[in-house]
This record gives structure tokens, C-alpha cells and sequence, in this order.
RNA sequence: GCACCCGUAGCUCAGUUGGAUAGAGUACCUGACUACGAAUCAGGGGGUCGCAUGUUCGAAUCAUGCCGGGUGCACCA
């Protein structure tokens, strides 16, 4: 019996007396936690509500206090319940039997994730993050998308969703055609001299560097040199050539365009493998392409009369969706271009295509190989054209699409055209609807002036005095994420060396990398989606007050009691709570958890016991930071507690009993909650 | 011009969807290690929740209007 459930039939109770009682149908009871442990484990402010309610039905004015007096006794008859008080102008406020419920909880032993598809019978459904234009490395902006992405798909999990992780790779964009352009313009070289550049880069430079400086130099190329300079129109076709052998393909181009691209998305996976974050499956733009998905949409949008040719104006020759929400002026047109005058498809209409696709309503199908595996042995598929080569491996191939709500996880600067992707497939599947697609929006991470200056980039007096500043692929401009890993990596590593020197150094390095993900992953949570992040190196760096090193500090400390103990005294207290839960010396542990040094306690556990509440909310909000606020509160409240109580020294078998159940119980949804946000627990820190 | 987002402690941010005395981190000051590990804990100062009006038992939260900042509104992606 879960916390969770507890409350719910508590909510039902409610909803029955207020029923028999007053005749009043509630639709929901909300249920809060006191601002204080010591006005109670859970409190209900629906007396205010049922007092309007009844005056509305019958006129008669009643006295939210007299209400919650009523309701009280009917909620002192639960079996969890030890006793309800009201309190101000009509809160009710449940106190629980603290013995009976850390007993309870106790007991409860956690769910072993299981790596195969956990509940195959469940609809399921699709994230697609990351989706970084394969033309470079990973800056610090695309990980918030990777982590937020990857933390949401686990906190779908851990709320017993069936989901499948998309990566959508834009190969054939102009991003990719401008390092194919600088590549074959100004390097000069073909396909076999990039390969053998490639094998000769080192390590610690991979492809994906080298093509993030070559991509700055594409934009310099492009201004003869002058960054504030005009274009160059002849230069600026050459990147039209490169983007028209693309869509085409099957030419020399298109084959060195697919080398550079692939091996972009190896440099990035490798990136996101630090991190813990893999996918199910990659989808290629070209395969869309290829695969005719855009004619079959097209078709469809036709037949649903959701875009139109226009015959004059100035987008006579389009294909056009109307957008009547969003009024025309002279700059700005009402309508969506989805297929323009010379009879290419837009991005946007592309976009509907794919989400028609995820959404199982397309009609057509991928051919898939898998791209890379995993160490433990979990397949990353990529889509492909070639319709014999899902039979050649031996590994057995999930279905993939096909779901029933599809999040996005994109920048906010994308609303707007997301906003047009999903009305798109509303207009063309009326029986899936809008809500079937949700953009996972975020603000950008853009850069501290500090963070500017450490980087060695020059700013305008103008740039100094705002808050941040955007970064910028073309420019070069930002804080690449393997760079940063690295540092991390580099400063917890000196820390944990000059704590554990007994350590090899394999164990000193196996602990630093998992401080510095758990530094990087919180710190990019704990924001929440719609602020911006000023990235400022100091903060992203530490490891002490609201970080994730803190968080794992404190699930460390924990384990480190239970490794001090012996099997035979876990397992004995454990008897201890789970007889004095039934017997009639239950009374013991109750007089432990009671008073106020009882309650401080005991607050402990009912904090713990939230996890799946929050995680629910999470899932249901689809807003990662509170379960990362959430679990620095858990951590901090068992810090508080671990520093108040000497367990293993406690003589007091019983009290020892109990707090040894706390510890216990804290730790396992500490662990679960970090689990969750991708953040291990070290052995030793 | 239109749409969306933001404005809370010196700084960076939370605030359980309208609930009880608005909270963290950081910075600053002061104290706690012969240790279940101080990457920790405790205490202190620090607030006109941008401004105004309204809605009601009750507003940082909802509505309207201002002020200030950001983003988007391409036959780019």
C-alpha cells in the first residue's frame, strides 16, 4: 500500500460524506500537504469549497468549520487514520498511524526495472528529442534538449508508460550542405580524403570539432571573409547545388553528404552515451524524402481540403494552410506556405508528414537496420530506404510509430511552426485531434558575460550590459558539451582522489564521471522549461548546495550506514517494526515517532513517500524540474536527519529500529528519484 | 502591428494549478569534525511578489489595463 493510494481512498471518502451528508457531488477533492509536519500528514481544505456549493444548491449558509466538524469523524473511521483535527476557518487535517504506515512502508520493496519493452499492452508514447542537425559537435543548448528529453522519457517509465525515444536526423538540410560545401570548396577535398582525415584526428578532437570550426568557416566563406560583409551570390548557390544533389540523391555528393552527416550522429551519440541518453530509433530526413512520405501527405492534406493552390498574389503557385487565428498585415502573411512555387515541400510540410507517421496515420512505413548497440545490448535503430535490410540482422525488430500522443521536445522559438504541424494532422486525422501532439517546449541556454569572457569571446559594450547572450552554431559561439564534460569530469576526479587515495584509479574515474553527469544532468534541470539558462561556468561546475552531487551525497551517506551494519541487525529491526505494527506493544514504536522530535521524523518519510505523487504531476505536466526540485528537498531533509540521529550507535533497540526503517525508506526513493532524473549513485564520493 | 513567454531576497531561481506565517541555493557574517565521511549541518541579516484596478471566505497564482525585458510572425530549418 502505497502513499498514493492511501490518499485516494481518503479523496473517495470525502466525495461519499459530502454526498450523503449535504447532497453535494464534488467533482475533485484535492488533497495538500500542511505547511507544517506538525499540523499534519495531509490536509483537506474542501470545507470552503462544499460551503459555496451548498449555499448554491439550498441557499442555506453553513459554516465551513461546522462542515470540516462533520466530515472529521467519518475520516477518523479509515484504518490508517489515528486521528483528524480542524483547524482554522475549516481546514481538516489528517494525522496518520505513524506505526502502522512505517511498517507498511517498510515492507514495500522497489520495482527491478526490466530492460524489455515493460508493458508491451499499453498504448504508447513517442519523444523525439535531441535532433541536432548532424553538421557538428553538441554545444551546452542541445544537451538541455537531450536531458529534458531523456528525463521526461523516464519519468514516463517510472509512471508505467510504454514509450519509444525518436533522434530525428536532418540530413538533408542546409546546415549539412554548408560543411559539404565547405568541405569540397574550401578544403578541396572528396570523400576519400575526409575519410582518411577522419581516421587521423585524434580522440579528444573527433570529426563532429573539426566540422563545428569548418561550419564558422562556411559562414566567413560565404562574406568573402567579412562577417559583416553582404553574401556572395555566387558562393551562396553553391550551397543551392549542394541541397538540390541531396533532396535528389544517389550522386557523389549526396554519398559525401551522408558520410559527413553519419558521422556526425556517431560524434553525437558518443556524446550522449556520457550522459546516459540512447533512443530507439534515429529517422533520416532523406528517407522521408526518399520514401515518398511528403507525396502521400500531400495527398491526404489534399483530400482533407486542408491547404490550397493559391492562383494569384504574391504566393500564387503555393500550396497554402490558412491560418485564420493569426490576422495579415502587409509584412506578414496570415497563410502558411507548405509547398512553394517551384514545387518543393517546406520544412513545416515535411514536419506534418513525420508526425502523421508517429501518429500511425501515414499509411507508409520505414525500411530500419539497427545503427549502434548498446553495452547492454539495447539496439539504436536508424531508418533507411534499402527494403531488404531489416531481414538481414538477426536481431528481432521492434514496431516502431505508431503512437498515440507524440512530444516534441523542441526550443520555444519553434511554437509557431509546431503549433502548425499539429493543426495540420488535426485537420487531416479529425478523430486524433490536436492534443495528440504536444510540443514540449523550453527556453534557450544562452551565455553569461563571464562565461563570454572566460571563453575568450570579444563583446560590445551593448552585449556586456544584458543579462546573456544567444549562442550561436554559425558563429562558433558557445560551450561545447564534451568540452564541458571533461572539465567536470577533470574537477571531480581531483576531488575524489584526494578523498579516496585508496581507490585504483579506474574506480577514481568510474566515480568522478558519475558526479560530473549528475552535476550536468541537475543542473540543467533544476531550472524549470520557460526560464532561460544564463550559463555561467562557476555554477555549472560546483558541487556543493543545490546540485546533483549533493543529491548523491546524501543517497551515498545512506548506504554507507547499511554497509556498517550487519545482515542480522538490518533483518532484525526490520522484524522489530513489522511486529510492533501488529502487536499490541505497537505502542513503542508509536511513542518513538510521537511528540516533536516524533513528528520531525516521521516528516521524513511522509516526504519520501511522495515520489510517485511527483512523479505522476511530472508526467502529467511534462515539467522535469520538479521532480529535481523534489529530490533536493528529500535530500536535504536526510541530510538534516542524518546529522540530528547516530543510528548505528543508538542504544534504544526500538528507536534504532525506527530510524534505521526511516534511513531505509528514504534512501530507496532517494536512489529511485535520481534513477529517474539519470543520475547515479556513486559507491563512494 | 499581432501572438506567445518572463518580471518574486544583492545575484540565480522555486512556489503543490486559488489555500495556512512567500521559500531554496548563492554571496556575506557567526558557530559545529578524536566522523554511520564536513561535497555536510545550525544560526543571522536580506521581500511594496514590476505598478494599478477588479473577481472572493482567501491572490505571487485568476481577469483587465499600464511599465519593463525576451522570442516568434520566411517560397530557412
Amino acid at each position: 500500500m502505497s502513499l498514493i493510494k492511501i490518499q485516494e481512498r481518503l479523496k473517495q471518502e470525502v466525495r461519499r460524506t459530502a454526498l450523503e451528508l449535504f447532497g453535494v457531488e464534488l467533482e475533485q477533492v484535492n488533497a495538500e500537504t500542511p505547511p507544517r509536519p506538525e499540523l499534519g500528514d495531509l490536509a483537506f481544505p474542501v470545507s470552503f469549497e462544499l460551503a459555496k456549493l451548498i449555499k448554491q444548491a439550498s441557499g442555506v449558509k453553513v459554516a465551513p468549520r461546522s462542515i470540516a466538524e462533520q466530515l472529521k469523524t467519518k475520516l477518523e473511521a479509515a484504518a490508517e487514520v489515528s486521528r483528524v483535527e480542524v483547524a482554522g476557518a475549516g481546514y481538516l487535517n489528517v494525522f496518520f498511524d505513524r506505526a502502522k504506515l512505517l511498517a507498511l512502508f517498510a515492507a514495500e520493496k522497489p520495482i527491478e526495472p526490466t530492460e524489455v519493452s515493460p508493458f508491451p499492452d499499453r498504448p504508447k508514447k513517442m519523444v523525439e528529442h535531441t535532433s541536432i542537425n548532424p553538421n557538428k559537435a553538441a554545444h551546452i543548448g542541445h544537451v538541455r534538449n537531450a536531458v529534458l528529453g531523456d528525463t521526461f522519457v523516464r519519468i514516463l517509465q517510472a509512471a508505467a508508460e510504454r514509450v519509444e525515444v525518436q533522434n530525428y536526423i536532418d540530413n538533408t538540410g542546409v546546415q549539412v550542405a554548408d560543411v559539404v560545401v565547405g568541405f569540397m570548396h574550401i578544403e578541396q577535398m572528396d570523400l576519400q580524403e575526409i575519410k582518411a582525415l577522419d581516421s587521423s584526428l585524434p580522440a579528444d578532437r573527433p570529426f563532429a570539432y573539426y566540422c563545428w570550426d569548418l561550419y564558422t568557416k562556411v559562414g566567413h566563406f560565404y562574406r568573402d571573409g567579412n562577417p559583416s560583409g553582404e553574401p556572395n551570390a555566387e558562393r551562396l548557390r553553391l550551397r543551392t547545388e549542394v541541397l538540390h544533389a541531396l533532396e535528389e540523391g544517389n550522386n557523389p555528393v549526396a554519398a559525401l553528404a551522408d558520410y559527413v552527416a553519419t558521422r556526425n550522429v556517431e560524434c553525437i551519440l558518443d556524446t550522449m552515451e556520457r550522459l546516459e541518453i540512447r533512443y530507439d530509433l534515429l529517422a533520416r530526413e532523406s528517407d522521408i524524402l526518399h520514401l515518398h512520405f511528403w507525396d502521400r501527405a500531400f495527398e491526404l492534406m489534399k483530400q482533407a481540403g486542408v491547404i490550397r493552390l493559391e492562383n494569384r498574389g504574391k504566393h500564387a503557385g503555393c500550396w497554402v494552410m490558412p491560418f485564420e487565428s493569426h490576422t495579415g498585415t502587409d509584412e506578414h502573411e496570415s497563410d502558411k506556405i507548405i509547398v512553394r512555387s517551384n514545387g518543393t515541400v517546406t520544412y513545416t510540410g515535411k514536419d506534418i508528414a513525420y508526425q502523421l507517421w508517429k501518429l500511425g496515420q501515414l499509411g507508409l512505413d520505414f525500411n530500419y537496420k539497427p545503427f549502434r548497440t548498446y553495452p547492454d545490448l539495447h539496439v539504436a535503430w536508424v531508418t533507411t530506404t534499402e527494403p531488404n535490410a531489416e531481414i538481414l540482422p538477426e536481431v528481432p525488430r521492434p514496431n516502431f510509430g505508431g503512437g498515440v500522443k507524440v512530444y516534441n521536445v523542441i526550443d520555444s522559438r519553434q511554437s509557431y511552426p509546431q503549433e502548425i504541424v499539429a493543426r495540420g494532422v488535426a485537420a487531416v486525422v479529425p478523430e486524433v485531434g490536436a492534443d495528440a501532439s504536444v510540443h514540449l517546449s523550453y527556453e534557450m541556454v544562452a551565455l553569461s558575460p563571464a562565461a563570454c569572457e572566460e571563453l575568450g569571446i570579444e563583446l560590445s559594450e551593448e552585449d556586456r550590459a544584458r543579462p546573456y547572450i544567444e549562442m550561436s552554431g554559425r558563429k562558433g559561439l558557445g560551450v561545447k558539451a564534451d568540452d564541458l564534460i571533461d572539465r567536470l569530469e577533470a574537477d571531480a576526479l581531483r576531488e575524489v582522489a584526494s578523498r579516496h587515495a585508496e581507490l585504483s584509479l579506474e574506480e577514481q574515474s568510474a566515480t568522478a564521471h558519475e558526479i560530473a553527469v549528475g552535476a550536468l544532468r541537475y543542473f540543467l534541470l533544476k531550472f524549470t522549461r520557460n526560464s532561460v539558462i544564463a550559463f555561467d561556468f562557476k555554477e555549472a561546475l560546483s558541487f556543493e548546495g543545490e546540485t546533483g552531487p549533493y543529491c548523491q551525497y546524501a543517497a551515498v551517506r545512506a548506504n554507507s550506514i547499511f554497509r556498517k551494519l550487519d545482515n542480522d541487525a538490518v533483518r532484525s529491526a526490520e522484524e522489530l517494526i513489522r511486529e510492533n505494527s501488529v502487536a499490541a506493544d505497537g505502542a513503542k514504536v508509536s511513542e518513538v515517532l510521537a511528540g516533536e522530535a516524533g513528528t520531525e521524523v516521521w516528516s521524513l518519510v511522509m516526504l519520501a513517500e511522495r515520489l510517485d505523487e511527483v512523479i505522476a504531476q511530472c508526467a502529467a505536466s511534462a515539467e522535469p524540474a520538479n521532480l529535481a526540485k523534489y529530490t533536493f528537498t528529500l535530500a536535504r531533509a536526510f541530510n538534516l536527519f542524518y546529522h540530528r540521529h547516530r543510528i548505528i550507535a543508538e542504544e534504544d533497540q526500538i528507536r534504532r529500529a525506527v530510524l534505521m526503517a526511516v534511513a531505509d525508506i528514504t534512501r530507496r526513493r532517494l536512489t529511485a528519484a535520481l534513477a529517474t532524473l539519470g543520475i547515479a549513485v556513486p559507491e563512494r564520493m
